[in-house]
DNA sequence: AGTGTTTATCGTCAGGCAGACGCCTATGAT
DNA sequence: ATCATAGGCGTCTGCCTGACGATAAACACT
């Protein structure tokens, strides 16, 4: 039986990134400049359109690899090998989402470690690592005090909504791990926590915490010294993806 | 600047939905019979074509309403006025899912109480409630030891997830109520959590745990005695979406 | 009327976990 | 040597949960 075209609208679908990361004990968040009109010149996620022979997950894996350089790893792949984390966030579909034609995008949730400079094209003035704050202050002001103009489209609305599944991810699972080299100290993982709360934890319950869990931290057996005072042991991510009982965000 | 049709491969967008509710003790989907190929004569999940001026979650409300006669409420409104949840569940846009033309499927969940019988176009042979366990025992027996074909497409993964979705999602919120009519008691309310996670509740804890905590249920001053026994206080579903401390799913 | 069954509701107790916080340890900087 | 910094261990208290005893209020029998 033939299909019907004239039986559905087309559209066009495109996946959006928020990719997250932690510098600077600040959350923030991967954008790139417009070069072409809607929002041009305006600050927006990156992304764009799924080809015609792509999954939805590849497409996001591909994009995320050309704006950063990023390998995507498998979900089911082990926590510690390299590269970033890389889930479906959600998808978007207002029809005046964009004035040009209807797009759906599946928005899709990176998170990476501090490592990466940015290189969207190969020209780093228009990609930049920017805090979340400063991206979702909607008209309000930047670090140096210039007036900044909110993201193109909706898509302060997915960052907000990226943003929030991070914080609440990172609760209940071994998340946050993914913010950090392969090789890390309980005081960089409980750093991560902080920036992407925006809270203080207590150093002792952390640590107990952390260490108490068994599968969510390994020790490699060697120390560092690279955040000063006491040498501190390095772990990797253990296999345990989720963490029970949840770590508890402090309430406000 | 006008845009060229040529820059991107043109898709079709559906919503399917995944409608849970609660039937004799056992979680339930909505499963409709498709009257045509692919898939022709299996159980699929039901959905159709977003319209080209419609909102994601319009349509898939529209088709919830369709389905079931149910009116989605939204979800900013209070949980205690009539009207099944619905929320945004994930996507999939496997090149091959469908094998007629690429198709992108927005999947939706939603949670309705007991009392709706299905009509789909008005003919119920071609939807009926069937306990999720049936529905994904792939190319097992139902529940009278006939052999039952999988879910059409990818709707056995679509359904997975939404079963698991609304799983953990009672956990930390006020959902299981959705499932729930305006009026009801502790002990239907536990007999809730206990179909939709398949285990065997302490009703005294549960009480406690429920009635403990502040925002959850608003008693109404009525009481009843449908489930037999003694008299049990009504409530209604409080204000409170967030559960905090979470409700704890038994270890397995 | 009495007895059993069912469901609801209140209470008790022990164990686990989190928050608050004291204290010692091991480095580098001055 | 002394200080500043960060890591790591221990203690105490209060809250929450799981296990489970006991009572209460309805209905169905006999």
């Amino acid at each position: 039986m033939p299909y019907d075209p004239s039986a559905f609208p087309p559209f066009a679908v495109t996946v959006d990134l928020v990719v997250l990361t932690v510098r600077r004990h600040a959350l923030c968040a991967l954008a790139v400049r417009r070069g072409e009109p809607p929002f041009q010149g305006r600050w927006a996620l990156p992304g764009g359109f799924v080809r015609a022979d792509e999954d939805l997950a590849q497409a996001a894996a591909r994009e995320l690899a050309e704006e950063t350089g990023l390998q995507a790893h498998d979900p089911a792949a082990p926590v510690h090998d390299h590269g970033a984390h890389l889930e479906q966030l959600a998808t978007y579909g207002d029809p005046k989402r964009d004035p040009r034609m209807r797009v759906v995008s599946v928005a899709h949730l990176a998170l990476a470690p501090d490592l990466p400079a940015p290189r969207a094209g190969g020209d780093a003035s228009n990609a930049r690592w920017a805090p979340v704050e400063e991206l979702l202050a909607q008209g309000g002001y930047g670090r140096d005090g210039e007036p900044v103009a909110p993201l193109a489209f909706d898509h302060a609305q997915i960052l907000a909504d990226g943003v929030e599944r991070a914080r609440s991810k990172i609760e209940y699972s071994s998340l946050a791990t993914a913010f950090c080299p392969p090789e890390f100290t309980v005081g960089e993982l409980r750093r991560v926590y902080e920036a992407v709360w925006n809270v203080a934890l207590d150093p002792r319950n952390f640590h107990r915490k952390v260490t108490g869990t068994p599968g969510f931290l390994v020790p490699t057996g060697g120390t560092t010294t690279r955040q000063g005072g006491r040498p501190a042991q390095l772990f990797r991510a253990g296999g345990a993806t989720l963490l029970n009982p949840p770590m508890l965000r402090p309430e406000v």
